[in-house]
DNA sequence: TTTATTTACGCAAACGTTTTCAGGATTCGG
DNA sequence: CCGAATCCTGAAAACGTTTGCGTAAATAAA
């Protein structure tokens, strides 16, 4: 059995003190280059590596931000957390990772777990049963820095990275009207995420200003499960046959609807014609391709980490007005081919 | 500004000393039922939250496992991460998460870190590029519990999850044989990745078995650059035009073919019949739905957390008797329909 | 030479927790 | 009423770092 290689043992073998020692391995100025290159060698030798728990509990600081999302089998998501890693490992930081499965309770069980000093700062995407979110304000007023991204919390006062997500569900909405669509259902997550909110604003105005009513019932809201949204949407297409185009608010439902089409034998895009927010890189090979406004994934995470680990290394808190909208971009395909 | 609140705090506040409030909040035996509740209530009401490093520094127990692979941006991963995450949530777990990208320099960076006792098992699935491995044999030597997922490396000695691959690759190409094909490609991602030629191997034995000869031509190694990617697989598809078969090792060489087929006009499946390893959960929306092979990755992610969360609570270390084989499932879709 | 100043290093406290050891108070058998 | 056992509690060390402070030696200024 090896003894353990740290300060001490180091600090013994160089005849040197613990604390000459550690501020070799800083590069610090009051020590002797001589002795700083002593130290190093045989850190290097011994393959030295310092306990990052006692570091991080003696200068309060951990070096690891948190990221807490819904999901991660989620191409939005994981592209995010592309964007995030890359972002920490620039700056030495680590990154634990969180999912809530849209589960209220987990993500407060979650906030519960980080209020023990693990993390330096957090980046979140919160969950859409979410409702009450004093569990958010327990992580503030413990000096946590918050960045929302994406599915931000409107009710807390931090930096947020979204899309432009009114403009894009009016334009999402406008490419229907304009491929003829005369009957466009909407189909989103959850009525409470700020998010959805936008989109659905936007569904509505450019209804509006095609000069259509705006009708609650063609208005579904899904969940997380998959096979019964594509129920859902079957029994309204069922139930509203006059239905010809859809603008799903996520991926999985743009994709459940394609599945509610198929059961249905109605085609897309002559008969139904479908637009949905998306990251598929494949999107163009489904059958038919996949009309999407995809998101900048990757951008936001890196925004976000960004602006996290510049309020994280500088120790100032993350503010409102730091917030950044991103564009979205959409890809016209066939499912919407007039 | 308020008053830490930590162990000193509250014993002050209760007249106790640190010694009995801990204790009571690891509800011991040792302090009376009185007392205990008297400090719950108070922590409560406090919100305490016990330091993570603190108490990682002396227990030497970090409640974190490490988690590294190639990408996240892939669906096996992601959903092998949702497996992990769940087993590490159910035993109050940390997840810390790190990507590769398929970088041998990187996940060498990346073990250097993880020798600073930041984590207490890691569960791992190598870059293709790896060919040296003293990186993970000096996290061996550091008594670090390693589980290998799917991508394993064999020169370590420990437990490995991972799935029939021999005789998925010989099924895959059998399917392909069946259905008619003459001359089979196979597209993989690295020769020197153990799962890439147990997948290879069943391709050469099942071409035996139907008495057609090993075609070295007509393999070829892809990248991590999905466009370079179609561009091989395009320039082969030309030259050997003879070809109408692909089995395809990994999600995105599938995908690949896809785009190779369409620029060049061959029909999938009446051309070039196609299938591929994939955890696309819509392969059946693409056009030509694509035949896969799935692995069971969340399976898989669940079974290797397990595996490395009993050697680590238990202070035992992993062993290569522990290892795991899944098996894989075939779905048959259009891409290979005779 | 004396007095400042700089340089290079060591001592020891601190971070917040867990845990060993010991001891005072209470209870109990005899 | 004495001894032992039982029950609670506290003092203090330890985990491995970082860092404020002190100080001896070396150098510079006077």
């Amino acid at each position: 059995m090896m003894p353990p290689v740290n300060l001490k043992s180091l600090a013994q073998a160089l005849n040197l003190s613990i604390a000459t020692v550690s501020r070799a391995l800083q590069d610090s100025h009051e020590v002797s280059t001589a002795t700083k290159e002593r130290v190093r060698v045989l850190a290097a030798e011994l393959n030295y590596q310092p306990n990052a728990y006692a570091s991080s509990l003696r200068r309060n600081l951990s070096k690891t931000i948190g990221v807490v999302i819904p999901e991660v089998n989620n191409h939005f998501f994981s592209l995010a957390i592309n964007g995030i890693e890359e972002v920490a490992r620039q700056h030495d930081f680590h990154v634990l990772i969180y999912l809530t499965h849209d589960d209220y309770a987990r993500e407060v069980a979650i906030a519960q777990y980080l209020t023990g000093g693990r993390i330096d700062g957090l980046l979140m995407s919160v969950a859409s049963g979410s409702q009450n979110f004093a569990h958010l304000h327990k992580l503030q007023e413990n000096k946590l820095p918050i960045v929302f991204f994406d599915r931000v919390c409107e009710e807390v006062s931090t930096a947020k990275v979204t899309t432009n997500d009114y403009e894009s569900g009016f334009r999402a909405t406008q490419h229907l009207l304009e491929a003829g669509c005369r009957y466009v259902a909407h189909l989103l997550v959850s009525d409470n995420l700020s998010i959805g909110r936008s989109r659905m604003q936007g569904y509505a105005a450019a209804l509006q200003a095609h000069g259509l009513p705006y009708d609650e019932d063609l208005v579904l809201s899904g969940g997380n499960d998959q096979e019964r949204n594509a129920v859902l949407i079957q029994e309204l297409l069922e139930r509203r046959p006059e239905i010809d185009g859809i603008f799903a608010s996520v991926e999985h439902l743009a994709i459940a609807s394609y599945h509610a089409c198929q059961r249905l034998g109605r085609r897309i895009p002559e008969q139904v014609k479908i637009i949905g927010f998306s990251n598929l890189e494949i999107a163009a090979l489904l059958n038919p391709a996949l009309t999407t406004i995809t998101q900048p994934a990757y951008d936001i995470g890196r925004e976000a980490a960004t602006i996290l680990l510049r309020a994280v290394t500088r120790k100032k808190p993350t503010l409102p007005g730091q917030s950044l909208v991103l564009e979205s971009v959409l890809f016209a395909r066939a499912s919407t081919a007039g």
